[in-house]
DNA sequence: TGGGGTTAT
DNA sequence: ATAACCC
């Protein structure tokens, strides 16, 4: 740690040595012994999470809404509720039925359509990248931010203004006390501001509210942002890294140990935290594969050197429908269609074209507890990409009878069948060709936007095109 | 238990 | 193509 604190008197005997003689400036100087000892600079990492983002959507649509105990209804399920039903005791993923049960008063709100939430979705993302073009989504309403850059140019201003006087922002995990001649912690109290002002960016330009959490990674900035809630936030000091960790009551609450991990570890007897650090990596690398043990021991020691990946568009668009029973070949046919349609719709407002498809379906089986589905996925003919996005020519059918025939290599339709779930998936996407010669693309150039006028020459601006697509 | 997503194998 | 993970 020593060359990220700036300290004199900690580094390494043999640095000490020669660092007298040196003439470097101490920032350089900083950079080169961090380079030398091969640590990586000091992270800063901020996650956002929406409060009861569906519900606050619904809000926001229906403000009739506000001040009512209110739930998002997916088939019989809850999938979310605002904080006024919280109090009145419905929790997530509960069935609508035991929810309406607890409280009569309840209003319902059908979320099966996720249009306006992932509309919502992409503008808070598209506001993160404001800040740093580092912004990781995760789910709906969540996103990881990476601003160490940001924090750095701040950090550098700070010093040259001479100016020894920072504030945190929001709480502060374990109420620690902050060292302001630590640098690890002038860095994270300068992301503890940034992240304050991207809460109140969505909440002035969006209308939204959440939390937030500052840490030195992704794992830690996603623990802490929810102690605190909702619309609060939490920075993390190094110094209450172990009690963050030890917080944790079971190793499922750690993002990136699931379902399967954890009855696996089970049966090994670990359950803790502490009994997955110290168990011995051998056997556990021998139980889940080196990599997944390596990767979830440091986890459970609270490391994760994992970066904050851009997002940028998504990889794939699917549309999915459950039903307690679909049996007949004319009924898959219905269903297919109906996804498809909404597909093609979402298709054209991406832009980008689809070089395969996917048909994904869920069979029942009384013995089958466990949900588990079946794919067929192919490549869609280039005649048919082609005819996408123009609008003019039915593309539905030969995409409907590719989707059949997909089926069919799943489904023995001579054989009775009972499935409970169908998706159509669109992946593989490319952004449309541009440049090709007699294309009007090709003609239709933009001009580069640096002409000091700061008017753009020759973009056409569709409200609510994504911005992901090649001018 | 919904209606989405991602990456690794 | 599936299986794991995330929300």
């Amino acid at each position: 740690s020593g060359p990220d604190t700036g300290e004199e008197g900690r580094k390494s005997p043999a640095l000490q040595q020669w660092e007298p003689r040196c003439v470097t400036p101490p920032q350089a100087l900083q950079k080169w012994v961090s380079w030398l000892v091969g640590t990586a600079p000091h992270r800063v990492i901020v996650h956002t999470d929406l409060d009861c983002f569906y519900a606050q959507v619904e809000m926001l649509h229906n403000p009739e809404l506000r001040g009512k105990p209110l739930c998002v209804q997916q088939k019989y399920l809850v999938v979310t509720c605002n904080y006024e039903a919280r109090e009145l005791g419905v929790k997530k993923l509960m069935s609508v039925k035991e929810a309406n049960e607890k409280c009569p008063q309840l209003v319902l709100v059908n979320g099966e359509d996720l249009t306006k939430y992932r509309e919502m979705s992409y503008k808070v993302t598209a506001l993160l990248e404001e800040f740093s073009p580092l912004v990781e989504r995760l789910g709906f309403d969540e996103n990881f931010v990476d601003i160490t850059e940001m924090v750095g140019k701040r950090l550098e201003q700070l010093q040259r203004d001479g100016s020894s006087k920072v504030a945190v922002s929001g709480h502060v995990y374990n109420n620690q006390a902050i060292d302001l001649d630590d640098t690890v912690h002038v860095r994270l109290v300068l992301g503890s501001q940034i992240a304050a002002e991207m809460r109140e960016a969505m909440h002035s330009r969006l209308a939204l509210t959440g939390c937030a959490g500052v840490a030195s990674n992704k794992l830690l900035s996603k623990l802490v942002s929810g102690t605190f809630k909702p619309n609060q936030q939490t920075v993390l000091l190094p110094e209450s890294c172990q009690d963050l960790i030890g917080s944790l009551d079971h190793i499922k609450k750690v993002p990136g140990i699931g379902y399967k991990t954890t009855k696996r570890l089970e049966l090994l007897g670990v359950r803790t935290m502490c009994e997955l650090q110290t168990f011995p990596p051998p056997l556990l690398e021998k139980e889940l594969g080196v990599s997944v043990a390596q990767r979830i021991q440091k986890l459970s020691y609270g490391e994760d050197d994992s970066p904050v990946t851009p997002s940028g568009p998504p990889q794939s668009l699917s549309d999915e429908d459950s039903f307690k029973k679909c049996s007949s070949e004319g009924e898959v046919k219905k269903k297919i269609e109906e996804l498809l349609a909404n597909l093609l719709d979402r298709l054209d407002k991406d832009g980008r074209k689809p070089h395969t498809v996917r048909l994904t379906l869920r069979q029942f089986f009384p013995t089958n507890k466990w949900f588990t589905r079946e794919s067929r996925q192919c490549p869609i003919p280039s005649h048919i990409i082609q005819k996408l996005g123009t609008g003019n020519c039915d593309v539905m059918s030969p995409l409907v009878d590719i989707l059949m025939k997909l089926f069919h290599k799943m489904i023995n339709v001579e054989m009775p069948f009972h499935l409970t779930l169908l998706n159509v998936c669109f992946s593989n996407l490319k952004a449309p060709p541009t440049h090709t010669k007699g294309s009007i693309g090709f003609y239709l150039t933009r001009v580069s936007p640096s002409s000091s006028s700061g008017q753009p020459a020759l973009v056409t601006h569709y409200a609510g095109a994504p911005g992901w697509l090649p001018s």
